[in-house]
DNA sequence: AAATAAATGTTAGGTTTTCTTACATTATTT
DNA sequence: AAATAATGTAAGAAAACCTAACATTTATTT
């Protein structure tokens, strides 16, 4: 499968929503990222931008922390189950994704959105839903 | 499908974010916006909150603009499309989200987030708990 | 009980991003 | 040539976000 793990690392949300999305405090997401956790983004200007992946990754972590395990449990759980997962085929074609430039990206992503149109009316919704699978 | 609708229409990207992934400018976006051909929700401190639907629809603006079609045209476009979409039958459901409090959307926005994450890259709830009994 | 540590709240001062409004520019159309 | 449509740009204000520091709460340890 081609882009979907290329939209889900795509580094879009501000703060702001992530705190919507996952009712987590400011303070909550930045404790996080200080204790390595999560690993969000940068704009030019030092805002942290983040991605569905740093979403999910939030919301694990606050499910697990409601069952009473500690940020250092979390982070080694992480650490585990990703080196797991760093024994899957999909590895290539993910390295790959990741070394291209942003130009590139942007490409990429537009030419997805644009082949959308082909299921339905031209006019209908390009699926920008494919950014949440 | 479910509320896959719902997501669509989420008001959570910044209209920074929504330059990057459309690549067009600030002033594009707000042009179209007073035009009438997207309707970005608001902050409570007046920043536009563009949903994956708004951002489909620039696409979609973009594009047409693109093929020489003029603004009114292209919202005369959006009216007939959406026009023969009002006689489709997921209307009843759509309503019925509609009216969801703030608190049930997140909730049920989480829920889908986390069956997202079929596609790896963040451990799942269901991996986590085999580690624990 | 007091001390320690972990997680989160809160505040302050500074920077970036977005807002509206207004005027400028570039093609097209009349 | 004048008018219109779409976009660029600039200015000043406000909102959102940044880091850093100190405060609070809760649980654990001594």
């Amino acid at each position: 499968m081609g882009g979907s793990q290329l939209r889900r690392s795509l580094p879009i949300f501000s703060i702001g929503s992530v705190m919507q999305l996952t009712e987590l405090s400011a303070r909550q997401i930045r404790y996080y990222e200080e204790h390595e956790l999560i690993f969000p983004q940068r704009t030019e200007g030092n805002r942290r931008l983040f991605s569905l992946n740093d979403i999910d990754r939030l919301l694990e972590i606050k499910e697990l922390l409601e069952q009473g395990i500690n940020l250092a449990g979390i982070k080694k759980l992480i650490e585990v189950v990703h080196q797991q997962e760093t024994q899957a085929e999909v590895k290539q074609e993910e390295k790959a994704k990741r070394d291209l430039s942003e130009q590139e990206l942007r490409k990429l992503l537009r030419n997805e959105l644009m082949q959308a149109g082909k299921h339905r009316s031209s006019l209908r919704q390009g699926d920008m839903s494919r950014f949440f699978h």
